[in-house]
DNA sequence: ATAGATACATTAGATTCTTATGTATCTTTG
DNA sequence: CAAAGATACATAAGAATCTAATGTATCTAT
């Protein structure tokens, strides 16, 4: 089972802030397969989303890159500014704060059932 | 504190079937009044987005409506048909289930901090 | 009278995804 | 050793879903 695309809207940018938060520095593609193991495949999160994600997070000021070389491939590394940790906390509290209440309004029980 | 618009995205279907499912039959601005009321002002719906989704419901059978007159002013009440009933169960637990998948991303403890 | 609340609705524009496509390298397997 | 699948980046057209603005009209309180 995967999660309706549309639940995922507006939850990516803190998933990745958080991950990086975690992790201190990854790429893109091992971003995607993290998100992946760690919801045992119930988000998966596609490179049209993720990678204009990314360069949004860096345009912004939040993240910094360095670019690697594994052979001829390149890998490139993100990982949170000092402001884009700031805005990490921010997201993840305002983001668990969120589904407090949205947990809260899917539990009120019915009064005419 | 209002939550950042981009978060309401893709529950609000949820949240309006599930109130129908709590109330028998709502009317379009009650359901915005009822919302706020429930969640302290942190979540606010506004009227594009909230009658473009009715509509929708509607259109897709999800929901049956009636016109009352109140003086002069025209209500239109929103009531779950058999189907409705039934996908408001499948989206009340897929968003459900959602959060926990989100809560325990947002919980994971760091690693290198 | 007039402002604010109630109650419906639509539309232009912004945001944020999906799906498709493109390029290239590395690894495994028949 | 050829081909398939995994790794790794990226962009672009289109869909979906919201905000903000606008419109109409009635009711209520000051």
């Amino acid at each position: 089972m995967i999660y309706s695309s549309e639940l995922l809207k507006g939850t990516l940018k803190t998933i990745v802030l958080k991950l990086l938060a975690d992790n201190k520095k990854m790429y893109g593609y091992e971003i995607t397969q993290k998100v992946k193991e760690l919801t045992l495949n119930k988000i998966q999160i596609t490179e049209g989303a993720l990678y204009p994600t990314l360069h949004a997070l860096e345009s912004d000021g939040l993240v910094t890159t360095e670019t690697e070389f594994i052979g001829k491939r390149v890998r490139k590394y993100y990982s949170l500014s000092p402001s884009g940790k700031n805005k990490t906390k921010e997201k993840v509290s305002e983001l668990a704060d969120f589904m407090d209440t949205m947990k809260f309004l899917l539990d009120i029980k019915p009064k005419t059932a």
